[in-house]
DNA sequence: TGGCGTCATAAGGGTTCGGTTAATCGGGGC
DNA sequence: GCCCCGATTAACCGAACCCTTATGACGCCA
């Protein structure tokens, strides 16, 4: 029984699938697979059996998620300790779904670093892992939409639109029934693929059909294409801002946008948190942060940029 | 940073040696030398280091205690709790000091598994690794002197006194001054060569020197030597008794002795003990305990000795 | 200044861990 | 009935783990 193994386990359990735990964990499918084997066979229990949603708990995985779930984090509990007895620079894991890490979370997080001694990481993940990721200790703050259970707090709120290029059919109308963009071509990013973020809530809402959603690398990169006429993408309103004013996109007057919404900030109990989380939570309600992360473009000032901010791509 | 590493530590940390901590896992010295090694490159501080009374904490080390111990009673719950919700025969640990396990534990353990299932161990070890033993999870259940801190219960009293063989000089004499005894060759069994249990507080009340001591594998041993003339030997009442009576041995008429003491059964607090463990606390109660303990001689009845009781000496 | 007890390191070996790619199995949806 | 996706297994590999015995280093005490 390793930590690794019960890293596993707690995953897999908490996500749902082997596959969902080797992308958070950023290793191959095997590899979570042959460490639940080797947790299955020294407890000799199943632990985890393939149910109708996704992995489910036999009775004994149900008693063991809770005290995996300790033993992981009190090995973080127990490196920090460390760490900060030493006076090592702390360090701060932010995940974000991926339009929040374009562009809010890093000029956010090069603002925090510029005022405070720490070393921070930018991870993207999606809406559905993240209260995974933030319980088992694999980051200390998530970025993005509220997630239940944990402690969150909004950041700030944004309206969601639809844009496309200031040619495309739907631009010129007056109106645009929800029941008209269902056959369009979307164009989104990381998050629109994830079900349980904005973007995907929406399309489910608007019943897209997957095969007309095209994933791009950035939600730029999308509202590009859409500048082309490849079709709609949703829209940060203050993002996209600047180019509608350009005049290469237009919002679209679909019925029932814009929607409000709040991008929130979210990490454990205030008892379980890192004191770098707190210090970021606190961060967020200074000017300096409402003024980094109101930039239009995620742009970083050069004269800011000297803390690098160090992004690893988890996805 | 993995469990055996942490449990390495821990118990180095409790025991204050190194040794004491390779005696009590059963491996050799440098296993967890090594051990603590790896877990220091790994966390990049000593963790440990030479003091005046054994190894001492460093600020690094005092934090990390806490959390590596409660990780390795972790460890032992996830086992427990599988093995409970699969219906496999629960075990129980008892670590006993010799005398006791020589007399007393035997045919209560055997009495106990009579009449509950449950596949119980027997172990040696000394009252001074004994508490570290169960708050590490490595027993459940301790049986010797009172150990300061964990939840000791009385178990049966007992008189400690000293015997010689008839023969001895000593023997006659109507009264016995304790500086009499500095100068005697002891024979002991090895809790008398601990200095933590109550032989080991007579001899040093008395000031015997280490050269005068000599320890047999079992107090039995020891009187068997003492009634052949070699020495004098510590004695519980009730169990050389039968001796006494033959006339291999006397009770010698020393100042201060009998001394009137207890033996107690130690476990965890009653949240965290194993449910094995308040059986066997609430079984002390039962007149068939009180039957059992008090044997003379630490047999069996055969009948009574059909589930086995696996001894495993930890020494 | 030896001796002694204790901890650390060296050297070595067997085992497990933790990861990979590629192939196989199994169940649900069309 | 077939197909596809996800979980597992197979085969393999390097690194780490964990133990051993033997030897070195260190502090303490007579």
């Amino acid at each position: 029984m390793t930590l690794t193994q019960l890293e596993a386990f707690v995953l897999v359990a908490r996500l749902g699938s082997v596959k969902a735990a080797a992308r958070a964990l950023g290793v191959s499918e095997p590899a979570v697979s042959g460490a639940l084997s080797a947790l299955r066979q020294h407890l000799n229990d199943p632990l985890l059996a393939r149910g109708a949603g996704g992995m489910e708990l036999t009775a004994g995985g149900q008693r063991l998620l809770p005290i995996a779930s300790q033993m992981v984090n009190l090995a973080a509990d127990a490196e920090d300790a460390i760490r900060e007895s030493q006076g090592a620079p702390e360090v701060l894991r932010v995940v974000a779904t991926s339009t929040v890490a374009e562009y809010v979370a890093r000029p956010l997080i090069t603002a925090f670093t510029a005022r405070t001694k720490v070393e921070a990481t930018l991870g993207v993940a999606t809406a559905t892992e993240m209260p995974a990721l933030l319980t088992e200790r694999l980051a200390d703050v998530g970025l993005g939409p509220q997630l239940g259970a944990l402690e969150g707090k909004p950041m700030m709120r944004y309206r969601l639109v639809v844009v496309a290029g200031r040619r495309h059919r739907l631009a010129r109308r007056e109106r645009v029934e929800p029941g008209m963009l269902a056959d369009q071509d979307w164009l989104v990013d990381a998050s629109g693929a994830d079900p349980a973020s904005e973007v995907g809530v929406l399309l489910a809402r608007l019943r897209v059909p997957e095969a007309r959603i095209r994933v791009f690398p950035s939600l730029g990169a999308a509202w590009n294409a859409a500048a082309d006429g490849e079709g709609v993408a949703p829209g940060v309103a203050h993002l996209v801002a600047p180019e509608v004013v350009r005049g290469r996109l237009a919002v679209l007057p679909v019925e029932g946008t814009p929607v409000d919404l709040l991008w929130h900030v979210t990490t454990l109990g205030a008892d379980r948190r890192s004191p770098m989380a707190t210090r970021l939570r606190r961060f967020l309600d200074t000017p300096d942060a409402m003024q980094a992360i109101h930039r239009a473009d995620g742009s970083v000032p050069v004269s800011r940029f000297r803390p690098p901010v160090y992004v690893t791509l988890w996805s």
